[in-house]
DNA sequence: TTCCGGAATTTTTGATCAAAAGTTTGACAA
DNA sequence: TTGTCAAACTTTTGATCAAAAATTCCGGAA
């Protein structure tokens, strides 16, 4: 038995996975770049065992793809593919906002104003790396309060994929129009109204699929 | 460039992240289980390397979870998991077999229905394997032809998700009350007619929804 | 020029080894 | 008997190497 609480020690390939899951997350590959594993694991620093277990995970999350010839690459989004992520999203994301309403604290509502204040000033100085950064954490702390785990981890592989893309709309629109749906969504989180939390959430993400079908209908 | 379609030979890490999923799919481990690199690399007579990428890709899909202290399982099932995966699945599932009724042929129905024909005969003979396997075939046969590889690759780590807990339920119950619904939703995915082929596949779920809670609720 | 073929280079892959981490065993004290 | 502790054993982990596979580069033919 263990008696005290360790601070247990990541594994190298566990922290490799979590590094570059937040590169793509933030959109720090372009859509459609090749990534090597020795290329990745002299640019982190790390040899190339942990890298090889990191990209098998993350082509299982569908955040990569195999491109048949043994080389994995960011994959490009298409309309379709785009339909499909945020056909999931769409079913599953106010599903956890939901879930959540029932076991947010007013001190975590208090917490979540001040990380959406955060992402009003990214947006207002034009920082799309903070605005990712920011919006991300926004979503996954209320996501977490849901304590479904299996839910959770299929909404984060779907960031994942998405992230790229999103990163790209960034890049071409600014962060001057970026969808800010979250007072609506934290008032209702206020009151435990977990249907009106839902709905919000459903019109932010619908914001932000018409702004990534536009960016992909221009290409 | 490659002028022929060459017969590519996937490698090892591949074989095995396949056979190791079919094996938890058709329930091959009991829920709860333990599951070693090296012992599952000498059962497989493979070496170790190539089943560390592999467990590495199945902790990613949630088929394993990770223990910890660096050891894996195969999760056990609880009521609020079983509601998660069924969640995703009413709502997935559903989905992929109305898109497959758009594109189905009438020699694919033709093939889906032999399969059945087999499903009937599992059930006859009292053979789980048999009929896991083939049930199997049979819905992903369908989703197959949905042309929707997120959607299908996110159903089918949910198939994997569950395959421990189906296997308990057959070695529990037997195969003599399993749900056959397959004959309306062929006969719908014939006629082309989407919405009843989605409607058939949502009772079919929940049939055997009904199966796994009772068998959680007994242990 | 463009296209083809093959050498040179790079990358992936799987085995193997040593070190780190975790588990089991068994002796010994209470 | 029960509990504790350390030694013995097993397993995971990450680096490294050789072989296989893929890509790039380059010279020569059309």
């Amino acid at each position: 038995m263990n008696m005290m609480t360790v601070t247990r020690k990541i594994p190298e390939h566990q922290a490799v996975y979590e590094r570059v899951r937040d590169m793509i997350l933030l959109g720090m590959f372009s859509p459609g770049e090749a990534l090597t594993i020795q290329g990745l694991a002299s640019r982190l620093e790390v040899g190339v065992t942990p890298v090889r277990e990191a990209i098998r995970r993350l082509t299982a999350e569908q955040a990569l793809e195999t491109l048949g010839n043994r080389r994995v690459a960011v994959p490009e989004m298409t309309a379709g593919r785009l339909e499909e992520i945020y056909f999931l999203r769409m079913h599953v994301e106010p599903e956890l906002t939901q879930r959540a309403a029932k076991n947010i604290s007013s001190q975590q509502v208090v917490d979540l104003r001040e990380i959406d204040r955060q992402i009003d000033e990214a947006i207002a100085l034009g920082d799309p790396e903070a605005y990712l950064e920011r919006n991300n954490l926004f979503h996954f702390t209320i996501y977490r309060l849901a304590g479904s785990a299996i839910l959770f981890r299929t909404v984060q592989s779907l960031w994942v994929q998405a992230g790229p893309a999103l990163r790209v709309v960034c890049g071409r629109y600014g962060t001057a129009n970026l969808p800010d749906k979250h007072s609506t969504l934290m008032d209702a989180l206020e009151r435990g109204d977990g249907p009106a939390a839902a709905q919000s959430l459903r019109e932010d993400l619908e914001q932000g699929l018409d702004l990534v079908r536009e960016s992909i209908r221009v290409d």
